[in-house]
Order: structure tokens, then sequence, then C-alpha cells
DNA sequence: AATGTTATTCTCATACTGAGATTGTCTCAG
DNA sequence: CTGAGACAATCTCAGTATGAGAATAACATT
């Protein structure tokens, strides 16, 4: 039996059923705080809980294509294509963690700067960004795929430019630290992260321009700069050292 | 309806079927060099080819759970639990990746340190280990995924002390420094390295006992020591910068 | 005009890194 | 048995990075 023998006889229902799924942990930075989208589900199982946006593969479709047509389809948000970095996260298939089937969710997570409010779409009665430090209960779970996603958030601002892409098009360095600053949520000194951030190769490029005022409160003219094309940071920009997470 | 009325009339068969599959890019140092272990397929599709060990998840059984039995039983190797470290590395869904149906792929990457040469099981028509600098070609995209897994396993020893998962009980400082090089494939300067290892702490920990002799080529006795308890490197043990990386 | 805020730049002590050299122990070839 | 070479372990030294604090100056608000 040849290979094209082989596939004309083949059955795929031959193989236990399983569902799957592409979860999206979207992150944004609102309101001074850094939150995550959260729709409301509409449908059992688990209605009226929050959940993350998400939902089954479709035939044919690819998966990071689930993922950003899921983000799209049920918070509204469409046209992100430029605007928003996504990448692959976990598996999760545990096999109760779905009481319909087995289900096997891919999870993404997305970056994106301040976004607009979403509007909630067909399966989602609501959807809204809550403050990751104040989450109500969610549905499955999605808990431990949010804190995942929490955990390699504050991981890749050390390794990589990804925190530009939580700023606008152009940016002032506090602006910048104000990022690394809300979702590692730890104060970092001014002085030294500003020191850091013009010595790593490519990570910002001056745009020559600055600010049209000053800050709200005072201060002079910040200087703007956009991402550089830096795809690692070297040397990092490491978090100030978690004693507890060593060991 | 409740949720329970609505579990009662769900049809698992309105959702597409899709397989899911855990690959298991499993590594090892055998030779002098880094090795990864593949088997020979013995069935269509690309009956032949050589691929990573890997094969459909079970109903009930967990995603880990798939990978280790797949380890064991597509290789014989058995009792693996306590020497082998395993854990997830991504999914792969592109839709026409396997020509038989519609097929996910989660990827998981085990280390383990010298182990006996794998035999066949069920599925595998041979199976052994091969260096991963002069590879066959792989079935499916499983290049791909032992790329993934290889960067990934570089990285990884960067800021954890895995390096200690490739090496034996205990070890000296020269056979832990060979790893690094072996998997960086890149020359250590020997007492840079031997000053940053014993000043990580927990890293290695002391056994108090020296190798038996000397090398085989001389040089005097060296100390001996067991992984010790940290379970991030802090500073981290970085790679020389690779310019090529960062833009 | 005084006061407070903030961007930016310095200083200085400490820590870490890369490169090279030194010391002393061991194996192997003759 | 001896000399040559290999190698573990330690040290030196210069260059670089980091943390903490301070100084300077431009701006807002009162």
């Amino acid at each position: 039996m040849n290979e094209s023998e082989f596939l004309a006889g083949y059955d795929p229902r031959m193989y236990p059923a399983v569902a799957v799924t592409v979860d999206v942990v979207a992150l944004t930075i609102r309101g001074g705080g850094l939150r995550v989208l959260l729709i409301r589900r509409g449908e059992q199982p688990h209605a009226g809980l929050w959940a993350l946006p998400g939902g089954f593969i479709r035939p044919g479709e690819d998966l990071p294509q689930a993922a950003a047509r899921e983000l799209a389809e049920e918070t509204g948000l469409s046209g992100l294509g430029d605007r928003v970095h996504i990448e692959q996260l976990a598996s999760y298939g545990t096999p109760d963690r779905d009481p319909r089937m087995r289900v096997v969710s891919i999870s993404y997570l997305a970056f994106a700067p301040d976004l607009p409010d979403p509007r909630a779409g067909t399966d989602a009665a609501d959807a809204a960004w809550h403050p990751v430090d104040k989450l109500p209960e969610l549905a499955f779970d999605h808990d431990r795929i949010l804190a995942h996603g929490l955990e390699r958030a504050r991981g890749k601002l050390e390794y990589t430019p990804l925190a530009t892409a939580f700023a606008g098009e152009t940016f002032t360095i506090s602006e910048l630290r104000g990022v690394y600053e809300t979702v590692w949520g730890v104060p970092l000194h001014a002085g030294n992260f500003h020191r850091k951030i013009l010595s790593v190769p490519g990570f910002v490029e001056s745009t020559g321009e600055t600010t049209e005022s000053g800050g709200v409160r005072g201060g002079p003219r910040a200087k703007l700069y956009r991402a550089g094309d830096a795809r690692l940071l070297h040397p990092a920009l490491l978090r100030p050292a978690r004693e507890e997470q060593i060991r």
C-alpha cells in the first residue's frame, strides 16, 4: 500500500473526537493599570461567568489566524492587524477542563496599546477590559491561562522590545517606564531606566521631536522616541530580583 | 435551560473533527554531541521517514501524561520518571500539516542524561539517537518542531539549572561546562565558567568528594558536585552575544 | 513670582564579565 | 623514573553594567 492508497482508505473517525479551541489573553494598559479583555459568556456551559475570548477552530483555519479571528469577532475590535502583537502561549488539555467533551485549548497572548472599549460580538453577552489585579471568577481554567499569560508578558518585557507594543507610535521614555512599572507592578528608578533604555542598541530611536507641552503637573517637554529595529534587548532589562522565585 | 440540561442535550459531533497528537523532542548528550531521539515511521503516511516520537492522545489522558507515555512506548525506554525533565514546548496546527486529516500537535521537550539505546516499540520500525547537526529528512513539520525545541533548550540553559539534568547524579564543573558547550555549540572560558557556576546561589552544591582519578589525558582530580535547589539562575549565565539574532 | 513636578544628566560605589596568566596535580610516553 | 603536556582551580586586571542618590533645568499650577 503506497501513501495515496493509504490516504484514500483512511477514516478519521477511528480516532477519538477532540475539540480544539483557541483562547486569547489580550492585554492592554488602561486607566493606569494592566487590563485583560474578558467576555461574559452568553451560552452554556458557565453562562454568565467571565471568560477569555476564544472558541473552536474552523476547518482550514490556521491557529494564529483563529486566535486573531476570535479576538476580532467576539469583541468587535477589528483591523487589529498592525497594532497588535500576538504570539502562542501554551496549550491546555486536562481531560475534564470542559464539561461538554474533551477540549484542548491553544492559548495566545496579545498585546496592544490603549484600545477603545470593545463591543460585544455574537457569542458574547458583554465584553470589557478588566484590571488584572481585580478579577471576577473566570470560566473553565481560564484563571490559570491568564496567570500564565501575565507571567509570560512580564518575562518578555525583560529581553524583547515588547513594551513598545503597549505604547503608541511615538512615546517618551517616561511613558515606556510607565509600561514597565504597570506590567511588572514595581516602581523603577527613573534615572537608571533612562540611561538603560538609551544604551540598549536598537530599542528606541529618537524622532527629534518633543511633547507639545510639559506634563500636567509640570516638568520640561520630553523627547519623543519610536520603536527601534532590535528584536532582542541586549543586555536585557532585568526585573529586580525576586528571591522567592529563585528557589 | 440550566447547565446540566444543556449538557445532556449536547452533541459533540456538531464540531469539526480534529485529531490531537503529542510529539516529543527528547534530547540527550551522547558521543560528545547533542542528540535527539527519532523513530523511523513504520506506517503511512511518511512511512520510512524519521520522525519525533509521538502519537494521538487517548481519552481521559492528560497532555504531559500522553507525552511521557509516547516517549516510553515508542522507544522502550521506561521508568523515565525520575531522570527525565519534560515540559511543554508549543503547538502546531497548520491545516495541511498531516495529509490524513486536521491534526493539531502539542509538542513536548524532554531532557535526559546519557541514556541507553532505545529499542523500537510497536509503531516504530526503528528508534535511535541522532546528532542534531546531522539530521535525516524528517516527516511532517518535525524539522520545525525540532528547531524550536533546540532553541528552547539553549535558552533554558541560560536561566535555569537545566544543564544539570543532562549530567549524572554527581558531576564536575568541567562536565557541566561540557554540557553548555555541547548544547550551545560554542567553547567557553574554563576559568570564568568555574567562577560563575560557584557564584550562582543554589546552582550546584559540593559533595565533598573528588573524581577517582584525573582526566584520561592528565590533570588533577576534580571536585564533584550535585544539583542544588535553585530553580532559576540569578544572575543568569548568558550565551555569548549573537549579534545576528538581536536585529 | 514661588513652589512643586518631572525629564535628563552625573557621580560614585559596587557587581559582573571577558581575557589571560598562574599554580599545582595528574597521566602518559619515553 | 622523569619530563612533557593536560587540566582543575584560583587570581589579576581592565572594561562594562547596575543601584542609589543628587544636580540641573524646563515646565505647570497657585
